[in-house]
Parts: structure tokens; sequence; C-alpha cells
DNA sequence: TTAGTAACGCACTAGTTAGTTACTTGAGGT
DNA sequence: ACCTCAAGTAACTAACTAGTGCGTTACTAA
């Protein structure tokens, strides 16, 4: 553990730009897609040491995703939704999820490729499933204030609306490409992303308002 | 052309089984996990008669994709939203589209493949931008009805709407496997569609009223 | 100092994979 | 009856790909 002197061998090190390499090539290619040696190479690692660190492709493709999931609960529960009036919060979840998803790229099309595997990685992780209780509840509790407070009408589904809120973004950040073609227009200029953010605001606000 | 005949040869019949069974196996793998062998196997035709038809592997999820679009265009011209009132029409529209997603998985899978290619296959069809402004005029025509009827409020843009009106589905359908994790429960029985598809009626119905 | 152990790397293999070559077979026009 | 050409097949290949065997090097504990 000695952090004085700087190491010509690092397992953390190497180990987390194995990771990050990975997380890479897998968003770009799909888990099908993706060339163990590319990673190795972007990793400026030796393709040795995904299979010493990770055991399989498979397996290194579970470890970015596990990472993935935890990052997005991790900055879910840094906007301390509990200090904000219901609809601030709510607000300030709908713009956090569309950002997140911008400036996240890689999450969206991980998720994506570990759908087409019908989330078979994912489902061996038990931390994962924590942290997602937690997230469900944090938004329960947030609809729970706004109807007692008489903002909110009663009888939403906490789940239902979560996955409205993520769909909203995600898919118009996903399908960009071929929504680009279909409906001829640009999806990634300034003012479009902050139309469809604008847009999808209005969406959330009018399906909870009373 | 004589079709009083069994052909032990048919070209058409050929080119069709071909496309069938690529349309599963891309469907099932994405372009990159695809196997040409898996579809020819599949589809009981030599993988020469592929690239006597198709030329490439490329080329043949290319006729994959853009069958897949011309069939939902299709299907959305049939429902001749024209004679019903603008509420009616819409609550049609939405309905007509969770219901293609549900039972034409394939669709979903495919679309999302080609945007992990960042659809470099559709963007060569003109046919699929001729048929794609058809579609965006007749959601156009079905706002302005409602706007004029004072049932709908005005300024909402055609685009943004079909967005989320496919995205709520969508969304749903492709991530039920990491939804399924991360809300704890099961995306695809009975109660669960339906509870999701009356959800998504009242999200667009709210957001079109005045 | 000296083992012991974990980090690391080269070079290989066994199996796949998209695409091709060289050929046979059958249908329809004349 | 024959000829032409498209439909169809089997066997190949060159390149690639996930995974490994085996040896080397640096750090650490005693």
């Amino acid at each position: 553990m000695a952090e004085t002197k700087t190491r010509a061998r690092d397992a953390e090190a190497t180990r987390a730009r194995i990771l990050a390499a990975a997380k890479v090539e897998f968003a770009t290619s799909g888990l099908g897609g993706a060339r163990v040696d590319e990673i190795a190479l972007r990793a400026e690692a030796n393709k040795r040491m995904i299979y010493h660190y990770f055991g399989s492709k498979e397996g290194l493709f579970q470890a970015v995703l596990e990472e993935a999931y935890l990052d997005i609960r991790d900055a879910e529960q840094a906007l301390a939704l509990d200090h904000l009036s219901p609809r601030a919060a709510l607000e300030k979840l709908v713009r956090f999820t569309w950002n997140y998803y911008l400036e996240n790229p890689e999450f969206v099309t991980l998720v994506n490729s570990e759908n087409l595997h019908k989330a078979r990685h994912l489902d061996r992780s038990e931390k994962i499933k924590l942290v997602s209780r937690r997230f469900v509840d944090m938004v329960q509790k947030l609809l729970d204030r706004g109807v007692a407070d008489g903002v909110f009408r009663p009888g939403i589904d906490a789940v239902q609306l979560n996955i409205t809120i993520a769909a909203i973004g995600y898919y118009y950040l996903t399908n960009r490409y071929t929504g680009a073609i279909v409906f001829e227009r640009d999806f990634m200029t300034r003012e479009a992303l902050d139309e469809r953010l604008e847009f999808n605001l209005e969406t959330v606000m009018r399906l909870v308002s009373v």
C-alpha cells in the first residue's frame, strides 16, 4: 500500500484502464462487435491481463455494465431532491436524466446491448438491485410529498413515471440517427436539444399535475 | 411466371426466405453478432444465394431494415385516421404504435442495431424518406384538425409528439429486461402491458389537451 | 538476501467467419 | 431438340478472434 513511490506495475491502474477502454469499445460496437484485442490495445495493456482480471469477454462486459449502473444511481442520489419542493425536485430529476444521457452516451448504448442479451449479465449483480431499490424509493417519496402538498394528483405509479422520464430522453438520443433520416432534422444542434428538453418537461409536468 | 406448376427453383421465394431468416437473425444477435451461415441454414438456402441476391452481409441488413420500415409506415397509413375525430384518431395512433412494437419485436431490435451503426444503412434509401414524409404529414394534419376543433392546444410540434408516442412504448419494450431487474417486476404480464398502455394514453392526452 | 507471489507479455492455437471458386441443374424461348 | 442463362450447391480460403501456455519481471514479507 505504499503510495509514496511510483510503481512500474500498478494493478489497480491497469484494471481501471482496461475497464475504461472496454466501456468505449462495447459502447461503440456492442458485445458481439467488440474486439478483445482492440480493448487491450486501447487500454495499453496486454490482452492476457484482461483474462487475468475479468476472466472472459463476457465477464469484462458485466463489470463495465455494473460500474455504469452504479455510477448513474450514485449521481441521482447526489441530487438531494429531499431539500427541494416536489415540483422543483421533479424538474431537477427530468433535467438531470436528460443531461446524464447526453453527457454519458456510452451508458445508453451499453444498456441497449445488455437488453439485446436479455440482461443476463446484470441479473447476477446483487449490488445493482440494492441501489435500484433506493432509486425507486427516492421517486416514490417525491411523488408522495407532492400529493400531500396538493400539487401532484394521487395514484401515479412511481415506476411508470420513472420509465416515462427515462423513455422520452433515452429514445430521442439513442434513435437520433434513424430519427434524423425519418424526421429530416438534425437532432443534436443546441436548439434541437433545448427544444426537446423543454418538451419533455412539459410532458412530465402535465402528467403529474392535478 | 407460370404459377400453375410448382417449381423446384423459385428466385422470388428464395429471396423472401432469406430476407425473413435474416430479419430473425439480425433482430436476435444484432449486425455484429449475426452469422451469415446461420441465416442460410434458417432460410433453407445456400449461403452463396445470400451473396447472389444481396451482395454482402451489410447489403442484406440494409434490405431487411428497409422492408421493416416500409412495413410499419404502410400499416400506419392503413389506420385511416382522417375518418376519426382528432381525439379518437390520436388514441388509435398511440394504441397502434404500442401494439405494433409488441407484435413485431424484431422491428425495435433492428432499429436499435441500425442506430448503433449511426444509421449508415438506412441513409441510402430514398424510399424510406418518401414514406417518412407521408407519416409526419399524417400526424401534422391530425394535430391541425384538433386545434381547429379546439380540443388540442396549439403550438405542438408534430415531430416532438411523434417521438414521444414512440418513446414511451418503445423504451418500455426494448428495455424490459434490464427494467425487470431495476424495478423488480415482470414487464410482460397481461396486466403490466395493459397498465402501461393506459399510462401512455394518459400521458399523450394530457400532453395535447388545452 | 532471498524466496514467494502477483503483474505482465509473447507467441501460439483451435475454432470461426465473411466471402469465393468452380461447378451442376433446371426452366423457358425458339 | 437445343441452347442460354439464372438458380442453386459444395467445398474451399484467407483473415480473424477468443482464449492460453509458459516464461519473465518487479514488489513484498521475512
